[in-house]
DNA sequence: ACTAATGTTCTTTTAATCGGAACTTAACTT
DNA sequence: AAGTTAAGTTCCGATTAAAAGAACATTAGT
């Protein structure tokens, strides 16, 4: 049986199946694929894929190309994401930030948001330096602590919460270059200076400051980081960076705390 | 009481729960919701929102926050989505042509996709003239028919597809103020001149212009449009706005061709 | 501390889904 | 043009994931 990986018969079967489909299609999303590329990229059987991509059309979440019959991603997923990062109602502060940075740094700005144990990118800005490190991708994931805004959410979480992200989290971290003393001692470091620094350990060349968002309980939900060359990213400019990015934080916080639906509202009254 | 208004027990019924609740998020997503809004505003019963949500937020479908427990849409949609626009291949090439159409119009301009029988506006662009005319946001669905864009897909579809959606679609229209004998003279009105006009028909004080852009065998399966105060949409702007449109989009089938991937492959060569 | 509302975990019952096989349609080969 | 392979669709009974109600635990509000 087709399974290489096991059929997931989780508890969630469905969803696991529609993600598992959804991946299948998002993989391939320029041309899209067939009822039988999806049996063969995701192991399920014929009969499965074929009720369950029907589902998926009749709802949106699967676009079937009338000329071809070719699979595509549903369009309703846009209007879905598009809300998704409307997390806290930051989103409505966060695109001038990031334009503002991006013009002042003359850099990549990313923002990210926290989800379980993820660092999501959400958004990101190029700046004017013909040199673009574009590391992420809107959407793109990073386990914890892997990347200058993903280390700086981590070590803006209550303290035994990275204890155990550290400890537990171990196998997804596997690929990047940072071992779990080295992360240690990366978050501790941030912890004190105030803001993440990269300087080659995931991508070599390439330099990020990162500095965590926090709700009324301190706990970061959200992370603004720049990102150059290594090159670039003098001592002095690091900081002066950083500057920038507690500057633009700070604005944040202060409009964020009109709005009664924040949670960061009780952060700087 | 679980249905107020039936339970949906139709073939999909998973996926069709997925959607409902996703849907709810959507609507609250700035602060979230709790489990028992989600089951106030879905008509589900308690414990399925709370099987169904545990298992949307197990596979990125959701995310709950960890402090307040309140849920949110999640953020692997993002990712699913930001692909979901590479159909056809086409988003490489439509940034920056959006960007030329905003700076040559100084209007708003609009980028959208044929989904089942509705456009769907896939991405935007402001230009710089004060009055803004955004009708549309990321998305945001139309009957096909309804909007510049819309016409301008419906108008470019197979003769016989075109009836059909006109007779059958007749109440996904009703609360736009164009019947079926105005409705089928636009749709002959695009076909003649090439470009689709819009003059206070949906919205009062707005008018825009759109064309589509259609694959190897002459069905349209996208549009570009430009929108504006009715004002700003002389005789001889929509002319010119409609020049422009043209270049664009001869442009991208010219670079799409290039591609064997794309469907528009074989249209310009 | 008391009360009300929210969230979680049970168990039984129901019916949606799975997966194989048979069938139809389309595409490709010689 | 006939033969052959692959793709897509429909049908069926067995399986098991999900529904629903109630009991229990937890949190917030007074």
């Amino acid at each position: 049986m087709t399974g290489s990986d096991a059929t997931e018969k989780g508890e969630h079967q469905n969803i696991a199946r529609t993600r598992t489909i959804l991946d299948a299609l998002a993989e391939s999303a320029g041309q899209g694929l067939r009822l039988t590329d999806v049996v063969r990229r995701t192991g399920l059987g014929k009969t499965s894929c074929h009720r369950a991509l029907a589902g998926l059309v009749a709802h949106g979440l699967a676009d079937q190309d009338e000329e071809s019959g070719h699979f595509f991603l549903g369009l309703r997923l846009l209007g879905w994401a598009a809300r998704s990062t409307r997390r806290y109602g930051l989103s409505r502060f966060i695109a001038p930030c990031l334009d503002r940075l991006a013009q002042m740094s003359e850099d990549t700005v990313y923002f990210s948001l926290l989800s379980g144990n993820e660092a999501v990118c959400v958004d990101r800005r190029e700046g004017a330096y013909p040199i673009k490190t574009l590391t992420l991708g809107i959407g793109d994931r990073r386990p914890l602590g892997i990347g200058s805004g993903s280390l700086a959410l981590l070590a803006a979480q209550p303290k035994e919460r990275v204890e155990t992200i550290i400890r537990t989290h171990t196998t997804e971290r596997q690929r990047y270059a940072i071992d779990d003393v080295a992360l240690r001692r990366k978050v501790k470091e941030t912890q004190e200076v105030g803001y993440a620094l990269i300087d080659g350990e995931i991508i070599p060349g390439m330099a990020a400051v990162g500095m965590a968002l926090r709700d009324a309980q301190g706990r970061g939900i959200a992370a603004l980081s720049v990102a150059a060359i290594s090159q670039r990213m003098t001592t002095e400019r690091r900081a002066s960076i950083a500057d920038l990015l507690q500057e633009e934080i700070a604005r944040i916080e202060c409009e964020a705390g009109a709005h009664l639906d924040s949670p960061l509202a009780t952060l700087r009254t």
